[in-house]
DNA sequence: AGGTAATAGTTGTATTTGTAACTAACAAGG
DNA sequence: CCTTGTTAGTTACAAATACAACTATTACCT
């Protein structure tokens, strides 16, 4: 058992994963950085935006999964490059409500085609079924708990 | 294209990957954490020399796709924990051979067991085909250049 | 041999990240 | 209301990382 021959720590996932995540994020980050000078929580925070419209910073941490230091720090970035804007919600003068902007909003268009065309490369070569087979593996890995 | 609503970034492979991968790395970082003071690097450092014996640093740089900065830092630390030794190589004096100690060999042995047993964790609800097809594709992934 | 390039590994500095502590605002119970 | 606790978000400082420049040694080429 403890020194179990058949266990091969080169298959193991998180080395795997970690390997592919390291990998396949390469590319796509070089385009976020190159063409807006995006760091890769600051596209995080942009593509929750995108997709679900008026977040606040808490909703994107639920969603995302990141810790609030990395989103409050993101959200700055993004706010000085003008890509969003923060309203303080009057009710609850805690919460900040997030929006893009119209050039925050292109940014995003831009970048989503991107990420297709990138997404599709990378499954090139997987059947559809195998290809939604991973992703969904891959969503299963990342909600386990404990 | 542009604005093609049937691609969901939500679904986009290097950010599952990633999701996945730091859940999956979580829990088993505290253990080398914890129990060895050990970060990351460290630990694949050591389990490649443990996996493979003696090697360079070069060589590990290759095999685990570090960075050399990363390897040579790991590689000090190891060795200030005397978890590992270094040889200069009398007939290339640019190159260092490393070698697990006695002690690096039973941390590497520990980790590893715990590591298996983790992994059988990660893809319990797998099956055998299930489990294997999706390692296959993480190294397919991972390997990918371009 | 002599000069140029390549390789192994280290170090310096600027960024980035992680952790914990912090401010501000609200909530709830007495 | 007033104390205690909770939540939203920020900030400070330590630790880790990336990138480029560096030293030392060997290889290549003419």
């Amino acid at each position: 058992m403890r020194d179990d021959p058949d266990f091969d720590v080169r298959m193991f996932l998180p080395y795997l994963l970690n390997q592919a995540a390291e990998a396949a994020s390469l590319e796509f980050q070089n385009v976020y950085k190159d063409r807006y000078g995006m760091l890769r929580n600051e596209w995080r925070v942009l593509f929750h935006l995108g997709i679900y419209g008026r977040m606040t910073a808490s909703d994107i941490g639920a969603r995302a999964q990141m810790h609030k230091t990395k989103i409050s720090r993101a959200v700055q970035r993004l706010a000085e490059r003008r890509y969003l804007v923060r309203t303080r919600d009057e009710a609850d003068r805690r919460v900040e409500h997030l929006d893009l902007t119209k050039m925050g909003q292109k940014v995003y268009s831009d970048l989503r085609s991107t990420a297709r065309d990138y997404d599709t490369a990378l499954v090139e070569g997987l059947s559809e079924e195998d290809a939604n087979r991973l992703r969904t593996q891959l969503i299963a890995l990342a909600a386990r708990r404990g």
